[in-house]
DNA sequence: CTGAAAGCGCTAACAT
DNA sequence: ATGTTAGCGCTTTCAG
């Protein structure tokens, strides 16, 4: 079944008068007389007539539709950002279509080169934890299709991006467990493909320093599917358990890891933070809820992804080629609750 | 800047063919020679050929696109159905446009003329909280435009439905606060205007009946926003703790409910379940977690965005009218954990 | 001020 | 087996 709608044609014809007439009048052009503009307006006010925006699209050769890659929209995170996109995309005329790599490589890539097919505009990235090869955005890049990278941002492709001070983020957590007296914080990190994860270690290796704390490699352990799988963190948090140097303290670098190792603690019946402290990024919105309630670094996920909009219909309505491109980044904040009290005052 | 894609037309070209030939060699046609095909299909092959679906679209009347409307999608239940969508609209060559309603009926109007205009093939939608008027649906529906209520279904508008079985879920929680010895159960409601409201206070009633407890109106309250804004929840909840007849126990009948009445309960020190027992509809992933792990009725939202969206591609692909809807209804699962536990247990 | 015609990329009669 | 043409809805020269 199918829905017909009005059409220029079917105004023309009503009123007698051709479709370029029609055309102009829509779009109020000076060539045509107040009267016929009245006439035109009026009927297709009458008639409920709406422009085909498909027909718009093949003309113009534009969709007015941007793609979002992100790996999971059922994690706060992505999805404040979302809203945050839509918020700027609804305001500019374009609509988004989202696709889920679901921390998958191979999905990734099938949706790129599935949005790129759809004719999009613009695409906004935020990698998989399993992208290494970038490939498949470098070519629709150099072919022109307007890119722009949030959050997991990627070296190698020139344009704009959108990330957060991690650095900064994870040098305050880190600092933070440090200052209250934990003397082995372990890092439970994601993927090590993602600017994100080195950005964060990098900050977690300045927090332990600050405070005169040796980095041990045997402390940091990755997570290949950023603990979107249960199982990944469950097996890094009995490796760093097993031990000898037993950590005090987790530094988690992403929202499904911090969550899960609390499932992890929980299960085990592992008291936080009196048997370890735990502090991780996070952006859901329960952390206070939580039992503990969860210490976390969180991220203005919402202005991330109006940010990142901003740039990219920049992009796409720039008249000419650009080719000074940003990184802008925005400011995490901390929030210290429960589950990294000092060791010191419990016991 | 604009990205170039190559058409059927530089194929035809560089090979010395017709459109038409190169149209119908890419398809596969009978009328094509074996060996013209493969000249076709290596070439479009090695410049990387896509067809372009807005010429597509134009030609077949169809933009093989989905629009959903939800009022929000940084809610579990949402983003897991919206999943659940995705993976088979994907499979049957349908991308989705999603767009939130964040439980307002102006926007809800809005986003759907918008869907409307972009010429989607079909509608997905779960209404506002404040939607009465259906007007806005009620004519793209009777111009022909393929409809699928999920979740919040409407009355009026007769096509295909998907929901839980709303009453039973909804029976089965409050018996369960019965059973476990609560006398003075409240009910923490929903938007009046939504079926799933009516659905589950009916549910409430029957639990209440099952256990020869009375129904008593003040211990019943709506939240207009279904949560949305923590400062409904704390007026209901002030009411309902200030009037003589104080609850003993909570019936949330919506995700953001559960959660902001248990952030009530935190922000008050009201303790649960040794004050107050809490019991709710809820579809996040960290109920466990929560102090205390809450006791949720938990639908099978996957699910019901894949049983809404076979329906939907159902009713376009179809080839006639179809006069026969049906309304699908799924489980809901009730799962004890401690927000719930026995009155008399505890003390 | 208005109309006729071409063209965006593609498909499908209708030739040949 | 392949080419020609028209048309999807719209805009935009180009002619009056």
């Amino acid at each position: 079944m199918k829905f017909e709608a009005v059409t220029i044609k079917d105004i023309a014809k009503a009123l007698g008068l051709s479709t370029s007439t029609v055309s102009r009048a829509l779009r109020d052009s000076y060539e045509i007389s107040p009267e016929t503009k009245k006439l035109v307006l009026e009927y297709a006010e009458k008639i409920n007539y709406r422009p085909n925006p498909i027909a718009l699209s093949l003309k113009e050769k534009r969709s007015r539709s941007i793609g979002i890659i992100v790996c999971e929209i059922a994690n706060s995170f992505f999805s404040q950002i979302i809203n945050g996109i839509e918020s700027i995309a609804y305001d500019k005329g374009y609509n988004v279509i989202i696709a889920q790599s679901h921390e998958s490589y191979d999905r990734e890539l099938i949706n790129v080169q599935y949005l790129a097919s759809r004719s999009i505009d613009g695409l906004l990235v935020s990698v998989s934890s399993e992208t290494k090869d970038l490939e498949h955005l470098q070519s629709l890049h150099a072919r022109g299709l307007p890119i722009v990278f949030f959050d997991r941002i990627v070296e190698d492709i020139d344009t704009h991006k959108v990330t957060v001070d991690n650095f900064k983020g994870a040098a305050e957590a880190t600092a933070h467990l440090a200052a209250t007296g934990h003397k082995h914080i372990a890092a439970l990190a994601n993927s090590e493909y993602l600017s994100i994860t080195r950005e964060r270690l990098a900050g977690y290796k300045e927090g332990l320093a600050q405070h005169g704390l040796p980095y041990d490699e045997s402390l940091v352990k990755y997570c290949p599917h950023g603990g979107l799988i249960y199982e990944e963190v469950e097996q890094a948090m009995d490796e760093l358990l097993s031990q000898k140097k037993k950590p005090d303290a987790i530094f988690a670098t992403a929202d499904k890891l911090t969550t899960n190792c609390l499932r992890y603690f929980k299960a085990r019946n592992i008291r936080v933070p009196e048997d370890i402290a735990l502090l991780g990024f996070s952006n859901i919105d329960l952390t206070e809820l939580l039992s503990p309630s969860l210490s976390v670094v969180r991220q203005p996920a919402f202005e991330i992804g109006q940010v990142a909009t901003n740039l990219l219909v920049d992009l796409i309505e720039s008249k000419r080629p650009v080719k000074d491109f940003e990184t802008q980044v925005l400011q995490p904040h901390l929030f210290i609750r429960e589950s990294s009290l000092k060791k010191t005052k419990k016991k």
